[in-house]
DNA sequence: GTGAAAGCGCTAACAC
DNA sequence: GTGTTAGCGCTTTCAC
């Protein structure tokens, strides 16, 4: 059943029914009723093919992340679809895993499809700031479609990003912990992205306002430990799941510190959830209370954050809300606005909880 | 740049191109290579548009469930695409919420955009098992496109199901609760779905085969607390972070517990594992001990069984097999293959942990 | 307010 | 092995 078809059965032309179809208000209100009585009766769904082909867009969005499973993601995608789904766009999901070559290959396969925008899910994408040429693919593919980017900032042309203060957020959660007497604050990450950057600093900027001195070995990085990751993201390889990869990273959280004997810290703050709840099996298995003899801060707010006891005070990255912006500013462009806000940063909060009491 | 200027710029007839593109063996090897580097120096990249509407087809998989950020689904959903993506296959997704009408509808817009395969994601899909037409635009689907189901079971025509045998997961812990000494085992549930109805099946017939009594007030039903639930299927409203329902429902669990007074069990046994962590939550709030004083096991083998403490025992129902299975059957259909097996079970694991020490 | 007709860029049947 | 050509189903000028 086609355009051909309902023009028949209704008497016009096929250039009428597709006024209809398209809600013309050039069309009498006679002859629209007519039409519509007929597509309903046929059911007629118009090909999404033919208007694609025709107006070289199927209102399609592709989304891009390292890994769908992972916590973080998911909630963005969630809010993203979410929202798209609603102003009629369709959402093509596609993970690239972790690997900079995969990061490039998926935008190229996704850009192919025509999508009329490119988000781009999690830090990782605006690279590790170590080599110049990681993020060019970014700026490749701006030239094509808008690029928007979740939790993450690449500058360039047609390139909008929304992110977290992390560095404020970590700056925050560090300063607290200063007030409280802690000396010792370990920093623990597992990857290098964009945003691990500016926890980092944030952390470093606390150290430094309050006199501490920023000691190299409180910066503890945690290795990825599957050994596949080919940059060291500290995502899980896909080849297992992903909760099954958290679970491990938790123990092995635990482990490495329990092995590690000559580190020594009365706080932590950790880059993410998963390591926090590892500092707290860990202090667990040493015996130590929580907080009063180790504090212990997460980031991201996940569900782990309230499983684990004591529950975790964490910083919570306002994902919604960094979703939620980029839509809004991604109607604004494909409506052709020209002087949409090309990047937005949104305070981070922290949520306490009774590991840290502060 | 299209077909045309390809094939001007090649000295070649659009159909050498085309088959060039396509990979068809009837084309010299001298022209196929003046071809790709001529497409390559172009930077072509065929029209997806213009292809779909000759093919009728975009490679296109549609995947429907209900929400994305939970856990469960975001897992399968990785799992789906990455496999799918290997075969040349792109995914929609699209979250539809609980809601009878909601699944209704996102599943007709799916089938709009002409999707070659509809794949459906969670126990949800497959109905409450309470109205008879609930499951009619399953099979009004598969009238169009092969269904596929994860994780639920509709009989019809062109629908494919894989499934966790959450019955026999659901009395294997029931029996080796039993077998523990246990002799009342809360059950512990949030939803309606098909997949609940298994478990509490395996529950009832567990107790059944030990000769114990199947009483009411022991099959607890955890009312969603958000309200905002049409059919009470037990999952966020999105308005709000699934994550952060998640750590609702765990403290909320832990607070009906505790208000309901009456209510006596020495074990018990939970649909998932948030429900599980609730109960871990309840027991350190009442001074009760895990496992000795009070057994707890939960469902999924999700993150939050290891974060909390005591560790969680926790069914694994085996999504990433459900998927793979799916999948390998989507390609045999999509290639025409006749007599793909409809229906897969697969058996569920008990990862046993500290909770219940059995 | 409506219709005729020219694309959109590709695939595939058919001819050579 | 290669070219010609007729669709695929829609949108969109341009007449009337």
């Amino acid at each position: 059943m086609n355009i051909y078809d309902i023009a028949k059965l209704s008497g016009v032309s096929i250039a009428t029914v597709s006024r209809v179809v398209n809600g013309s208000p050039r069309v009498s209100e006679k002859t629209k009723q007519k039409v519509l009585a007929v597509m309903e009766e046929a059911e007629y769904t118009p090909n999404v093919f033919a208007r694609g082909l025709g107006l070289n867009s199927m209102k399609t969005i592709g989304i891009l992340c390292p890994d769908i499973s992972d916590q973080y993601m998911a909630e963005a995608v969630s809010h993203l679809e979410k929202r798209l789904h609603e102003y009629g766009y369709d959402c093509i999901l596609s993970c690239s895993g972790s690997a900079q070559e995969a990061r490039e290959h998926h935008t190229k396969l996704l850009l192919s499809k025509r999508i009329d925008t490119l988000i781009l899910v999690g830090s990782l994408y605006a690279g590790s700031g170590k080599n110049p040429g990681e993020t060019e693919y970014v700026r490749a593919a701006a030239q094509q479609v808008p690029v928007f980017m979740i939790n993450g900032y690449v500058e360039g042309e047609n390139i909008y990003c929304s992110y977290g203060d992390d560095q404020q957020g970590a700056y925050d959660v560090t300063q607290a912990l200063i007030r409280r007497g802690k000396k010792r604050i370990l920093f623990l990450y597992d990857s290098q992205t964009y945003s691990a950057r500016q926890k980092m600093q944030g952390y470093e900027s606390a150290l430094a306002d309050a006199g501490y001195p920023i000691l190299g070995d409180l910066k503890h990085y945690i290795r990825p430990f599957d050994m596949q990751q080919p940059d060291g993201a500290g995502l899980s390889d896909f080849s297992e799941s992903s909760s099954g990869y958290m679970q491990n990273k938790v123990l092995y959280v635990k482990e490495m510190l329990l092995a590690h004997r000559t580190l020594e810290f009365d706080s932590v703050f950790a880059c993410n959830d998963g390591l926090a709840v590892g500092v707290l099996k860990y202090a667990r298995a040493k015996g130590l209370s929580v907080p009063e003899e180790l504090s212990v801060a997460g980031y991201n707010n996940s569900t782990m954050a309230v499983c684990c006891e004591p529950e975790l005070t964490s910083v919570d990255n306002q994902v919604k809300r960094l979703c939620s912006d980029a839509v809004d500013r991604i109607l604004k462009v494909l409506q052709g606005e020209e002087d949409v806000e090309q990047n937005h940063k949104v305070r981070c909060e922290i949520v306490r909880r009774c590991s840290t009491d502060f």
